[in-house]
DNA sequence: GCCGTTGGCTAATGACATTAGCCTTTGCGT
DNA sequence: ACGCAAAGGCTAATGTCATTAGCCAACGGC
């Protein structure tokens, strides 16, 4: 018998894209088995348990989140910088309806690369922040305050919680600016 | 043998205080009926299947929480109600950890308590905007950038999402007067 | 080519959800 | 009181998924 020539890599990458199939909590270690030709016992050999490929998907999705908005804040700043890493944000929620929810799940502090992802996401935050001004302790607020709108909004609208047939995109415009209203007056900022 | 005499609110109800002890996810037709001293399928005669009583807990806690907020706003208006509002929010989904994740479902179309549940929420929502002025399509956005804000943070802290030690409530506060701000520069609203 | 490691497999176990079918209790109408 | 239908328990059986144990072939370095 053949081997199928799997490894950690290949089992991450092949979940992570089921998962933004069937959905980030029905992502289960037999539909991926199956999804890869191999019966579901092997994946064992690559991952530990499947709290641990869900803690690896998480870590890849972190990844490729922070490389996005990273990218999306480059070269800019203020109030360009923020709707830029703004639109990033939801674009990756959106495209990666799986991938997303495993984002917000705590970084294994035993995975290097997961904490560092996560340490890169919320940077991309900061680096904004910075362009408004905003340093220090104010800056640990503002940071959950922009991370609280991205991500409630994102989420709710991944849920299905919006139920208006309102436009969900002018919504998202009008919410960027209003975070650009706050971050403007916020304490320790400095106003345009 | 004598009969537990169970009936789909205590059922209900019990699921949810089982949800706030062990969390949405590990809400479990086995643990409840451990926990109601009855054997698994008894469970059947009470609730359709295990997806209806998560819709079942999501409606009491949907009305709950709609409560709550409306209490909340009674008698106050402008940045009172807001806090107010916001304040009730964070405090019922900190008190109810397993409950709150629950109302992010979308109401079960016929379920006509859940339905009116989710509108009561919501309307709380509305009812704060009409003290800024904001009305109209104006008001769907500006609901949906309050609902993301305090959504965000409430569910970013309970999934631990803020590892830094700085006082989350806080970060709390800061983020309602942001959103204070925001809403008095909203368009159509009326500033102070 | 030999041999240890690696990566597959099957089989067995255990949690949970679900359905079928049985049997007792309950309570209502007479 | 009584009879009886409905309601509310139960056990047993099935299916899915996660996990562990243990087997065996393929691969790679020497």
């Amino acid at each position: 018998m053949p081997r199928a020539g799997l490894n950690q890599q290949i089992v991450v990458r092949e979940a992570a894209r089921l998962a933004d199939e069937v959905g980030w909590p029905r992502l289960t270690l037999a539909a991926l088995a199956a999804r890869l030709g191999v019966a579901l016992p092997s994946l064992y050999k690559h991952v530990r348990n499947a709290d641990a490929l869900a803690q690896k998907v998480s870590a890849l999705a972190t990844a490729e989140l922070a490389a996005e908005l990273t990218t999306a804040a480059a070269g800019r700043a203020g109030t360009d910088a923020l709707r830029a890493v703004a639109a990033a944000y939801r674009s990756y929620a959106l495209r990666h309806p799986g991938r997303y929810p495993a984002t917000q799940q705590v970084p294994d502090p035993a995975d290097p690369e997961h904490v560092t992802a996560g340490e890169r996401a919320v940077g991309a935050i900061y680096a904004i922040l910075h362009g408004y001004g905003i340093t220090g302790d104010d800056a640990v607020d503002a940071a959950r305050g922009v991370r609280s709108a991205l991500h409630g909004f994102v989420s709710l609208e991944a849920a299905g919680g919006f139920g208006l047939p309102r436009d969900v995109g002018r919504s998202y415009d009008h919410l960027i600016e209003a975070l650009d209203v706050a971050l403007r007056s916020w304490p320790g900022g400095r106003p345009s």
